[in-house]
DNA sequence: TGTACATCAGTGAACGCGCGTTCACTGATGTAC
DNA sequence: TGTACATCAGTGAACGCGCGTTCACTGATGTAC
């Protein structure tokens, strides 16, 4: 039994690493097998060995911002279902630097349109991370609003929308004032400080 | 001086028509240039002759939703600054409809991940629907809001986020309720009933 | 009215390239003795 | 402690295919005479 089971997982969590970043920016198409194990150290026939097709792979690279997001990690030290935690959360989503930062970005601003043309195990891991950020904004409701998941959805859908289109706009001004607006209107929606 | 203008022009709405229809089912990567010279009728060696390079059709192809959209041609008869009218574009932005027909949908929900990786002139394209889309809605604002254009940005991130998560969902019936839910708020942002 | 012709829309082969996937192989590894 | 060996991680050539773009060409067209 030659190499450990570890240099195995170490090896598969390096090409998922890479091809994650590597999907977050340049879509589905734009990236070749070649790309990821080239990134990863590998050479491209080694491939098959981890992964059972290309479209695999991408479905585990969209589900990596579950384990790896900068969100879920490290809360800010401020308790979950905390007005406080929604309000991080947005102005985190919504920042400058994840806007910048497209190699670990969300895969839900990165590639929505990509999954739609995607396969089912694709679309179910885009719906997994769709669901834990709802998920998190409807833990955050308080007041009237508490359990109202209707609202959370709205508070996310307008999240991305802001995200996806700031990332496709030329104007660098509009970009950033869209941001700023989504951060103020999520609050708003949220009942939020 | 064999051929009139008007065929020429014929034939180029041909290729842009077709090539709209495909890109927003396919996205950029996946339409191949014979593809769209075919379902246009021709064959690949002419399209050189109508478009400097894939990207520059990719351009037009997009713009094209501002002419040949459901909005623009036909407002349902309603005036186009009032709350009717804004309701009116939402429930049409979010319906069943426009959620299947892929092909003659809204770029700015079918392409934003392909655009964002795209070159200037595709952005620009991009930004220019997405400005007549927030217009709408701005004009249509009234009452304390009047003028408000963060509002209307906001109302417009929310619908388009709504439809591209919808898209890339694998539950039907989540994706129908994102919908549901996005009138719904963008009404009430907006102040419309 | 009829015909020769310049124009240019459209053709299809070709170029150089990269893709996802397969496969026979090499060689590093830890184990058994 | 040292060595032979089974395992399997990783290699790189190959397959069959499709891509964006170029180009020499064909042939339908309306015009000039």
């Amino acid at each position: 039994m030659p190499y450990s089971a570890e240099h195995r997982e170490q090896t598969r969590k390096q090409i998922v690493h890479n091809a994650r970043r590597l999907f977050n920016r340049q879509g589905f198409n734009g990236v070749s097998i070649d790309d990821v194990m080239a990134a990863a150290g590998l050479t491209r026939g080694g491939f098959y060995k981890y992964f059972e097709s290309k479209s695999k792979l991408y479905a585990e690279a969209v589900l990596l911002i579950l384990s790896e997001g900068p969100v879920t990690n490290d809360n800010g030290g401020i308790a979950c279902d905390s007005p406080d935690f929604a309000s991080y959360v947005i102005r985190t989503y919504l920042s400058r630097q994840h806007f910048e930062d497209i190699d670990a970005g969300c895969p839900l601003v990165a590639l929505p349109g990509d999954v739609a043309r995607s396969d089912t195990l694709v679309k179910q891991a885009f719906e997994t991370v769709f669901k834990a950020m709802t998920g998190i904004f409807e833990g955050c409701l308080t007041d009237g609003h508490r359990g109202d998941s209707d609202r959370a959805l709205a508070i996310a859908s307008l999240c991305i929308g802001a995200m996806v289109v700031a990332r496709s706009l030329e104007d660098r001004a509009l970009a950033d004032k869209l941001r700023d607006t989504a951060v103020k209107f999520a609050h708003e929606l949220g009942n939020w400080k």
